[in-house]
DNA sequence: ACCTGAACACCGTTCAAGT
DNA sequence: ACCTGAACACCGTTCAAGT
């Protein structure tokens, strides 16, 4: 009888056995952690003990840390490509659309810091790394984005779009990055850099 | 009498009690297990081991691992400044001049990968951090660049020179943690990338 | 299936003690 | 001054054992 309440409400209590979704709690902690200590800070073990579980249980869902820090990376991944995807849409795509997508990623990395570190940090480096690094979907999003551009006469065509898309996302990071490690100090400041450039960049690939 | 012949000759053997130069050796071993196996692999116990020296000993000369980092990260920007001020001068400074100090840019990165993650990958992060991020005298280089092609009228007077050089910096700083991060492969890629997006940028700065 | 407790092999860092 | 040895408080990871 108890057994089957247990089993009929799936309410939050910290049941302390079975926990309700630990995978995606862990996810949770360790994004928080990450963005109150930084990435160096995170433990496994902490993790376990402010969730309420043995160090081990962690294992049962995660091979090990790097494995952790992968679905943080993935997480961002996916949250990166739906931010870009959305400005993109938002502002009617065209010139416009491109200028927001841009703002975007900027305010993304300045916005998900604990994300973008993982993503960017060389932690999820090596042989366990399974996508290229900028994850394919993400930087798909900027290719389409100005191969649509060069048939609608925006950009110059004679370029190849992935060479663009590698030569923006080389500005937009480089921008990301140091925002990150202070150069820029400000959310506003990056934006207002990213402002700048973009207006030079544009002339370097306008049809 | 032999303390007295120990004092005089400063031979290379390893004495195993006065090590020659502990500081410099700590330095240079920190950087070639960082290049052979990454930071996150970089432990002070191995450090000492592999000097043939006891742990402790470390602590008499860098206060702690982050003192290590932090010394590594010097040494990159200082060599990082000394090579653009090298590149820019080589080539007669002016437009080739500048070119090549961006080349020289990404090359260091690609070149002293170890120094360039330390510099940047956010571990000498917080309040340790002496210097704004990007060191100032390297910054500065670029700065001192672009203000000069100014007065020689090769870029546009009406910019900032500091924010002209935040612009230029986060193109190759994008480029080059790209190179790091794997999404353009080869040295020989980074540079190509490099190449294109010089071209393009420069339509972007010139009078 | 999912979790616990104890254990192993590592860290960074400190400190009394040696030369 | 510079170094050693032993110790402390931490890690990641494993594994037999419990429910």
């Amino acid at each position: 009888m108890a057994k089957a309440r247990r089993a009929r409400t799936v309410r939050k209590r910290a049941d302390r056995y079975h926990h309700g979704d630990l995978p995606r709690a862990m996810l949770q902690e360790a994004v928080r952690t990450i963005q109150k200590d930084g990435v160096e800070s995170l433990t496994l073990r902490g993790v376990g003990e402010r969730l309420g579980v043995s160090r081990s249980a962690l294992y049962r869902h995660f091979a090990d840390k790097q494995a952790l820090l992968s679905a943080v990376a993935g997480e961002g991944f996916r949250l990166l490509r739906s931010t870009l995807f959305e400005a993109w849409n938002s502002e009617g795509r065209g010139r416009p659309g491109f200028e927001a997508m841009g703002a975007a990623y900027v305010r993304f990395a300045v916005t998900h810091t604990s994300h973008y570190r993982v993503m960017f940090g060389g932690f999820v480096a090596g042989e366990s790394r399974p996508a290229p690094p900028p994850d394919l979907d993400a930087f798909q999003v900027l290719v389409d984005a100005l191969a649509e551009q060069q048939t609608q006469g925006l950009v110059r065509k004679d370029d190849d779009p992935r060479q663009l898309a590698q030569f923006i996302w080389a500005v937009v990071h480089g921008i990301a990055m140091l925002a990150l490690d202070g150069l820029v100090r400000s959310p506003d400041d990056a934006h207002r850099l990213f402002a700048f450039t973009y207006q030079r960049l544009r002339s370097g690939i306008d049809a």
